[in-house]
RNA sequence: GCGCCUAUAGCUCAAUGGAUAGAGUAAUAGUCUUCGGAACUAUUGAUGAGGGUUCGAUUCCCCCUAGGCGCACCA
């Protein structure tokens, strides 16, 4: 990259100094606070000229250098050099985590469109991904679920078998309004009987384990058309159910040494000894909780894929219990010492309402994503057989953007109505970008080449050129930050560069076509590759 | 009560201690027989309050106010 070896360079000329980008492009490409002019610097290929002011040496890129840049992208060049940043790097990304039995919504889909988009990252810049995700599929939730199921079937004289045929939507959709029904209920009058029906699940009762076995199917099935809409492929998916045995063992091994006994029986970790708090591992009436759990599933992960960092993409209200179960990890094994991060995910809040899956009262994906498609559709001028394909992937674009344009930690005010942008900071205005420079493309394809060489540009051409080797920066910068948005950020600003550009000056019949079609490809390309990245597609025509 | 996080334009978001705090949206005014108007141009508009550190603070520290989230047998 460019950045490294201007900062090389400066290294040998023995300059110290943060290396950025000047908040205005008119103070250069690079500027580093020296405090006095340079003096008696070295040969370099790649700086034009050197001007000091205002405590700023600005430094400006040759034009030579600025083209092959361009060109590197154009060919994918810069691809390899990428993939030096991380190499051999083991990075598990585990994300979504949506519990069985449940319906899925808006927050589920922001720690899923993250995930992705960080363990594409990774790859990018040459680390592997292992892309992990740990489901809830026994304990409480379930239990009031299945109550809320029998008693749902039993009102309306119907079996699971009547279900059978119907779409994984209508069945998820049931699910979640049996687990909203179990939910009151147990509210109600029916704790005990929904406690025995939990009992029973960990006892794998055959009684239950049949209406079990199949809503459990439900919600996976219904999970995996989620997962692939939003193109992502688990290379694992962990269930609770079948690391609740590891982690008991492991914390009884350890009581005495890491666990004691505190009140009432249970197993406890004493995380006040570090600053932290105290939390219950196995709890008094022998049952193993997400704590103890998620000591199973360390090791169980571990064995899957010998990471060096495994990132939890988890909501930000999990902060305490991940600070202490974090620790209690690196104190049964070194191990994993420095290689758990929790990304605390930023809650999703409703400007209108408040959500609750307890009560049923939610905004669930699919309705996000169908009124989305139904704002796409006028719009579209495609063949009508492409219509559909094209609406799905702008419809993905649209709510993908929407939630990487903005930092993942950060918490987030969702307004439906004003959720999906079309036009200004979106996905549809990146992938309008890209198909008008596809059409750009094709039409000058027509004429002959000129041979034109890629010299004097003029001030919106050199404007282009000085955004295209940031590329690479950027997406270095959000992998490190664990921040998509700095690459979204990026993409916007950029786009808003080309079209700006595309309203100045013409390329297609101009003396200067074959230099501006030039600039139009590498726009596509970087449009192209930097939404593959996020996790988002392009269309040619739309 | 203790702890963590947040507060920037009417709204949604930016800004590794540095140059004139940037975008989108909304509003207003334009571009318009178009190389794709899902676009472009222009105008209006902001750092919650008070201290401190610093040559320099949206950024770091203290305090206050407002909001969110946690804090032992749920996940």
């Amino acid at each position: 990259m460019i950045k490294s070896d201007l900062l090389k360079w400066l290294q040998e000329n023995k300059i110290e100094g943060k290396i950025e980008h000047p908040s205005v492009s008119k103070f250069g490409d690079y500027a580093v606070r020296t405090g006095k002019p340079l003096e008696n610097l070295s040969e370099n290929s790649i700086v034009e000229k050197i001007e000091f002011m205002a405590g700023f040496s600005n430094i400006w890129l040759k034009e030579k250098v600025l083209v092959d840049q361009a060109k590197n992208i154009l060919s994918s060049k810069y691809n390899e050099e990428l993939k030096e940043e991380n190499i051999g790097k083991k990075m598990m990304v585990e994300f979504a985590h949506p519990n069985t039995h449940k319906e899925l919504h808006i927050g589920h889909m922001r720690t899923l469109i993250t995930g992705e988009a960080l363990a594409r990252l990774f790859e990018t810049t040459g680390a592997t991904a292992f892309r992990a995700n740990y489901q809830g599929d026994i304990g409480p939730h379930v239990a009031k679920a299945i109550w809320g199921v029998q008693k749902m079937l039993k009102q309306e004289n119907q079996t699971l078998t009547d279900w059978e045929t119907k779409a994984n939507s209508e069945k998820a959709h049931f699910l979640g309004k049996a687990y909203a029904l179990g939910c009151a209920d147990y509210d109600a009058d029916n704790k005990d009987e929904i406690d025995k029906i939990n009992h029973n699940l960990y006892a794998k009762d055959p009684d239950i384990m049949d209406i079990y076995k199949i809503t459990r199917k439900w919600s996976l099935d219904y999970y995996n058309d989620f997962y692939a809409r939003f193109y992502t492929t688990y290379d694992k998916l962990f269930f609770e159910s079948e690391i609740t045995e590891d982690g008991k063992k492991i914390v009884e091994a350890n009581i005495g040494k890491l666990f004691e006994k505190g009140d009432e029986g249970a197993i406890i970790f004493d995380g006040e000894k570090y600053g932290l708090h105290k939390r219950v591992f196995i709890t008094g009436a022998g049952t193993v909780t997400y704590e103890g759990k998620e000591m199973g599933l360390a090791y169980v992960q571990k064995a899957q894929f010998e990471y060096d960092k495994n990132i939890h993409v988890v909501g930000n209200e999990q902060s305490g219990y991940f600070k202490v179960v974090l620790k209690a990890m690196s104190l049964l094994d070194p191990w994993f010492e420095g290689r758990q991060y929790h990304l605390p995910m930023g809650m999703v809040t409703f400007a209108d309402r408040k959500m609750s899956s307890r009560t049923g009262d939610i905004v669930t994906v699919d309705s996000i994503l169908d009124e989305t498609t139904k704002a796409i559709l006028p719009l579209l001028k495609n063949e009508e057989m492409d219509k559909k394909y094209t609406a799905e992937v702008i419809t993905i674009g649209a709510v993908k953007f929407s939630v990487l344009k903005s930092d993942p930690t950060q918490n987030t005010i969702f307004d439906v109505k004003k959720s999906v942008d079309l036009n200004g900071n979106s996905g549809p205005y990146l992938q309008y970008t890209y198909a008008r420079c596809q059409s750009v493309i094709e039409k000058s394809q027509k004429l002959e080449t000129r041979n034109e060489k890629l010299e004097m540009w003029n001030e919106e051409e050199l404007g282009l050129l000085r955004y295209f080797y940031q590329f690479s920066e950027k997406i270095v910068e959000a992998a490190e930050r664990y921040n998509p948005a700095i690459l979204a950020e990026y993409l916007l600003n950029f786009s808003r560069k080309y079209n700006e550009f595309y309203g100045k000056c013409r390329i297609i019949g101009e003396p200067e076509e074959e230099r501006r079609v030039f600039l139009t490809q590498v726009t596509a390309k970087i449009l192209k590759d930097g939404l593959n990245i996020l996790g988002i597609k392009t269309v040619e025509k739309m």
